[in-house]
DNA sequence: GCCTAGGTCCCGTTT
DNA sequence: AAACGGGGCCTAGGC
């Protein structure tokens, strides 16, 4: 079987696996097993699972996964950098998979194999874009009258004792503005991060506007937000991922023109 | 092949691969498909990852895993209850995910098949333990001297103004405490929140203390906690668990004599 | 290494 | 269905 591509096996005997383990994981490839296995989990916490029908993926990285019928998330799992071992004991095929700083260890045992698979994935990163909270304060930036008319949007990031500060600016009084940025819908964590800011900036700077802008919010958040004194402002994502888009094929025109290839 | 058991096929034809789901996805099982494509996500953000080599698990509640070589998590997903279409076009084969509410679509193309693998995972839950904020207040609550000595629990989660008290109390001395318990190490955010709890009750009750019990602190929070007067209590959490298990092992014992099967 | 902030967070539970 | 809290959150970026 070409070795760049797949190799797949129906009803594994343990053996041929950890000899597939020795000679594909050391190269740099992806193991997946199918079959029933359970789980011990120590470390960060702990955690016990019965035997049932799980995937297990095993990555070059040393990220571990155990996954079952249902749910995006694993069940179990283990970060990148941990150091798998595959052995025969009791006449089960063991994973353990651990990492230490902090300690932890993952160990899966296999009572049967219904499948087992090992490939090769480029490592190599490709492109990837996405629209975040970075997106829309970069939005924000290029037409503040997202926010209010008139507002004038100082600098971006202000670290203040107590974090960062999303965006903040000058209303057109000249009023300092503190804006809270959230892609989603706001929540009452939300309103006391930007009362936090405020706070640490009241005292320094006196009269200040604080501002959470958020494509919506929960009502909790909002009589709150009220209760501070604080302003919400509904926020377009739709709006602010049009004007990023017609503003980065304005970029990329500009860059093309400059001859600018990177 | 054993239906009940795993199939898989190298370098399967898309037509087949169309074949097999149609026949294996309606059954409950987990399709894991291995090869070159490209993805695009739209939904609650937007997302676009260039063509590369990938694993892509799509299981029976609806949910669509793709992940790349590295990283515990997916280069990109769908949460369970989203509806699968595989088609061929343009020489491709695309797998086109969909869920409403909020709508979200992940649509990958792959120009390339090296692996399809088809497998029956039972979906029956089965048992798990974990030590998780509860079991720690469990502990705490079995022997109150992981607080200190002479504190005695009056109850668990008060109901304030703001939220939940984890875990209240007296000191010897007779004065109220309130405990704000954490798994890992306790941050900022942590300190916080006692001191709102405190804020809400010391206009009520007076003199109170407040403890915060976790396995280790941030310097910052530290520093917090000292600038509110609150304290900091380290928490053993093999303690915890030690007192966990022999206290679930009486338990048992108690339950078997009593003939409780529940 | 530790710490901070964001996430298509996911997911269970409560309202 | 929305909201809230917790997570072995994970991951990327700073320092």
């Amino acid at each position: 079987m070409n070795p760049d591509m797949a190799s797949a096996f129906v009803n594994p005997r343990f053996e041929d696996v950890v000899e597939l383990f020795r000679r594909s994981l050391a190269e740099g490839m992806v193991m997946i097993l199918v079959g029933e296995c359970s789980v011990e989990y120590k470390g960060r916490g702990v955690a016990s699972l019965e035997s049932g029908s799980r995937i297990v993926i095993a990555k070059p990285d040393g990220s571990l996964l155990i996954h079952a019928a249902t749910s995006v998330e694993p069940v179990n799992w283990q970060p990148p950098g941990s150091k798998l071992e595959i052995r025969i004991e009791d006449d089960n095929l063991v994973l353990s998979s651990t990492r230490k700083a902090p300690y932890e260890n993952v160990i899966a045992r296999f009572i049967s194999l219904s499948l087992v698979a090992v490939c090769k994935l480029e490592i190599k990163p490709r492109f990837k874009v996405e629209i975040g909270e970075e997106a829309i304060r970069e939005a924000v930036l290029a037409e503040p009258s997202l926010i209010e008319d008139g507002f004038k949007p100082i600098s971006i990031e202000k670290p203040v004792e107590v974090g960062f500060i999303d965006l903040y600016g000058l209303d057109r009084d000249g009023r300092l503005v503190i804006v809270e940025l959230k892609r989603v819908k706001a929540d009452v964590e939300a309103v006391e991060q930007l009362k936090t800011y405020m706070d640490s900036l009241t005292d320094s700077y006196g009269s200040v506007r604080g501002i959470l802008a958020a494509p919506s919010i929960t009502y909790k958040a909002y009589m709150k937000l009220k209760e501070f004194g604080l302003e919400y402002r509904k926020i377009d994502i739709a709006k602010c991922i049009s004007i990023l888009t017609s503003r980065r094929r304005q970029q990329r025109k500009l860059g093309e023109y400059y001859g600018d290839k990177s």
